[in-house]
DNA sequence: AATGAATGAGCCTTCATTCAT
DNA sequence: CATGAATGAAGGCTCATTCAT
């Protein structure tokens, strides 16, 4: 009976200051007391939109998987090829980056914090990551549309693989050179 | 606060009991008090060994540096060629995610558990990241030693990152596909 | 604050379920959320229709002091003597017992439950309490009328006494013991 | 490693209290939080004496066991015959009611407040009332030597039952009638 | 060197009730 | 008549750390 997955501004408020909490200090680091001290709002409140706070970090990685691929769709879109667009991937996170709040990638955090894999987050963590690592297998399919599918599929998983590391090597060192030699490397293999 | 780093009996217990339950459940996630419980000891003692727990990561992460180098050493040491080392490491990725108690990398953990960069526990993750790094390097370098430093260690960096990739998708899908792709990857790249 | 105790389905509903929770989990474990959720009403249905959860708690007492009657009467009446009704109300504690949901009496166990004598629960169940006593003494003189009546009181209190003790160890030990001790007993002192 | 069962001062304090609070107000309406305020307390504290509230709950039960028990020892060990022992046990019951803090057995109170048949403190509740039914079926064997076994047995159980229901009547009513009465029997079955 | 009692802020969740729609 | 969002105190319990012995 709670948990109305409605919009309604309270539940707005609550999953937007647990967006950037969850973001910022890690799922697990942030409390409920301290969402809904920031979101200006009753425990009972919290309860009747949420189920659990589970249910709430699975709202916010659904919410964040949109949010971020609209992010990378509004950098890659533009692109006129392919080619072009795979390295606006790698362009898109030397950008991102740059934010001040950069903490890395969401899905790793969480993925990091949280060791059962039958656990629900790692699903949704599981299924925004097989979805960008389809998008890179598309692209090298376009790019190459004479290559056996096995072909491009391998090359889009390492793409994907590289793109992987060198988002968590850009969290570990916060400097830009990770992204510059995987795109470098990116250019050569295209 | 005496925090002696010799090695006692109980201190050893206390560590070793720590560093399971650090990488099996994750640093934040694991009590003191469930350490000292399991390693029999008193609140007192733990804390005769170990100014606090953040000290008792350290000392964690830094014999985890060890204890892993060796494990990688041991798998290539062997191995008569750099190229054959490059691609052994990722054999011992393989080697290793076979274990029923594969949580992924106990650094990478540590990293997108620990939002602060400043911390020490994120330096401690540096340095070994660094030292793998660079590892990576001099292979690449002991393995095309008519090459320029600049572009070995352009390799060598790509050959980390596609490594730290691996690393953490096989902890996402708990599959042996991102190693074997990244393996193939690695022999058409040498 | 209307609290209208005429019926409605939504009332009957929410009363139905309610009592059903109240006699399995007792009165004040059982929620309000609870009641609601599994009687598919809003909140503030809930609340239109009982002023408390307190004045759900006398409905339920008032219509299970009826209910509960009517489950002994039903086992009784066609029972021939005096007597024979008062052994017969002995052998229905039996038989109730024997019911799967068997949780003691629900008047008994909310007196537990309800400290302060001053409780409007409290004086609900006393009034239950005093009929059921009364039903005794009145067999008890039908079945003696020569005796007079501070005497038939006397035994009718006794049997009364008996009977509750009766019924809360079978509560206690869920065993059919005591009342078979019981019956045995009032059988030789009638 | 908590739940220490020595003795210590804090402990012994917050059992104290636990004691009073669990015996006025009710096991399940009372908090650990209104236990710790009273006891002038941590929470870590409570938690370092007690597994958890269950784990106090029990302890509470065990030493009610021994005070009622020697309540009870002192009221009748003057008493010459097991027949005055016997009658000796009512008038207890009749005196113990008089203290302004009565609110009935600490064990029928808990036992009524907790469904599941399995729970810790339901099986010390069967422990308690098992002893007094004992009691009852020694005294009576002492009062009638010459009586087979199953005869003082039954008798016992009878008066058992019988102390039952006068002890949770005058709870209920909180009148002198129902040990006046039941005494009165019990005089004229021995 | 080792013990374990004591602390108090914090954990996630449920409580009975009110009120604007 | 009915809805369900909002409240805030309270539920049982764990946290990392201190300190007297």
């Amino acid at each position: 009976m709670p948990a109305s997955s409605r919009t309604s501004p309270k539940r707005d408020e609550i999953l937007d200051v647990a967006s950037r909490l969850f973001y910022e200090q890690g799922y697990h680091q942030t409390g409920v007391q301290q969402i809904i001290s920031e979101a200006d709002t009753a425990k009972g409140t919290f309860y009747s939109h949420f189920e659990s706070k589970e249910s709430l970090g699975l709202a916010w990685l659904k919410a964040r998987h949109l949010t971020w691929n609209g992010w990378l769709e509004d950098s890659i879109q533009t692109l006129p090829t392919p080619a072009e667009k795979i390295l606006g991937i790698f362009d898109f996170l030397s950008q991102w980056m740059k934010d001040c709040n950069y903490r890395g990638c969401a899905f790793l955090n969480t993925l990091c914090e949280t060791p059962s894999s039958d656990d629900a987050l790692r699903k949704e963590i599981r299924d925004h990551k097989q979805d960008l690592q389809k998008r890179f297998r598309t692209l090298v399919a376009e790019h190459k549309p004479e290559q056996p599918k096995s072909l491009s599929d391998h090359t889009g998983s390492v793409l994907f693989l590289l793109f992987e590391g060198t988002l968590i090597e850009m969290q570990n060192f916060r400097e830009q050179w990770p992204v510059e030699a995987a795109r470098k490397q990116v250019q050569s293999l295209l």
